[in-house]
DNA sequence: TTTAAAATATGATTTTTATCATGTTTTTTA
DNA sequence: TAAAAAACATGATAAAAATCATATTTTAAA
């Protein structure tokens, strides 16, 4: 037991999960900043903090959640298994969102799976406080249904573009999409990594046609790549792609 | 003006928007249910009932909204131009559903466009009523979270379905999802009618394909048609399309 | 009620995408 | 670090779906 006395007191609140949401900026980034300062006390004493490494399933479709997962760091991929055996993901989500809120909301087992692609920290505040917040906080119920509405607007238009748009096209978007919504790193690469799988599992088509499609688009000067990572050289292209 | 004598005060409130919302038994079908009857005399006085004729715009995309419409009677389909030129239905809105909430929570203009299937009867209720009940009365709020999150669930799950099935399955899926959701008349015909192009619609494909699949499908035996009403002749049949 | 327009129907053809097969590269693990 | 496994790549072929063309039927309008 001796290391113990070698943590500070940050790193051992750290690490059993007993750091401050009060303190925690994460939480401007979602609906937890529509709490007051006593609920995020009573959150902070209830909550718990690990980490979860890539590849690890936070929890699957049929999974009883009973609680919200706070993204402190990292993506996670949502998807669910159609009746064909396929994954498909339905959303990426990152550092600053919310996860499991629409089962809890919906009193539901999960509809999707979540599944890290890559090392996360994330926080877990158990049902019976967020529902109580939801019934005495009508702001932080609001932000609540703001995000909601948010997040439905977005699914519909994934419709559209899944109805409408070819494979080709998906794709560039998603490129597009990851590019705008979750950035790049010092030398331009996205800074989130999928396989080839994964991009076949977001716009929806097999796993070799994925490959293939950004083999071309590399060929056409659209892309570049190292490795698993892969840069835009052409957004104004990749826009144009149908 | 003497043919205004004819009318019973039942008819009279009704044609000029005055019957009240506290004894409208579709508010029991949506979040309406949840405010109180101080909260719906208030609403009962601002709102204003119309109808709506088959085939008429309840409001397009980019349109501001200002408020929220209760389906009293009747059916709607709420659709997305893509950039190919196509519509993409992405819901159909039924008596007893509230139309044109996400725009509202969200304070944007229509995402969607809403038009008319059939005659419709709707009712208006102001964006400031709606919004003064949504930051004062939880139970309300919630209402609407949950609804929103029901709808959210529903659209993500269609989104699998767009990539992973074929046009056939989704087109037997939408006959039986049909069939379920909205039932059948005396002669066990959908009860909703619509073209062969709102089909194609609603399962993203060309008429001609949505078409030819109807044909198959009757041929196969598992539908039968009346000009354009559709009678299903073996549920568990669609069922197995793939 | 005749005419025009829209919706339905179906064939032929092309395009898109999936599947199967097989080889190479990269990553993981023993 | 060598072997095994996973991911990536690409060709050949099949299947699914779109497009184009052209009737026919139904509906709406003059």
């Amino acid at each position: 037991m001796i290391f113990i006395m070698f943590f500070s007191t940050f790193e051992y609140k750290h690490f059993i999960g007993m750091s401050k949401c009060e303190q925690c900026i994460i939480r401007q980034f979602n609906s937890l900043k529509a709490l007051t300062k006593d609920e995020l006390i009573r959150i902070s004493g209830c909550k718990t903090s690990r980490t979860v490494k890539k590849g690890d399933i936070i929890f699957e479709e049929g999974d009883s959640i009973n609680g919200v997962y706070c993204i402190k760091d990292g993506v996670c991929k949502l998807s669910k298994l159609s009746a064909n055996g396929k994954d498909q993901i339905v959303k990426l989500v990152v550092k600053g969102d919310l996860l499991g809120q629409r089962s809890l909301i919906g009193d539901e087992s999960a509809n999707l799976s979540a599944v890290a692609l890559n090392d996360m920290e994330v926080c877990f505040i158990p049902k019976s406080e967020i529902m109580s917040d939801l019934e005495n906080n009508p702001k932080f119920t609001l932000d609540m249904l703001q995000q909601m509405a948010h997040d439905l607007k977005e699914s519909d238009n994934v419709i559209v573009d899944m109805a409408q748009k070819s494979v080709k096209n998906r794709l560039a978007d998603v490129l597009l999409y990851i590019s705008e919504h979750f950035g790049t790193d010092d030398a331009d690469y996205l800074s989130i990594t999928l396989s080839r799988e994964d991009y076949a599992s977001i716009v929806g088509t097999a796993t070799e046609s994925a490959i293939r499609i950004l083999s071309q688009f590399k060929k056409e000067g659209l892309i570049s790549t190292k490795g698993k990572q892969i840069r835009i050289e052409d957004h104004e292209g990749l826009r144009r792609v149908e």
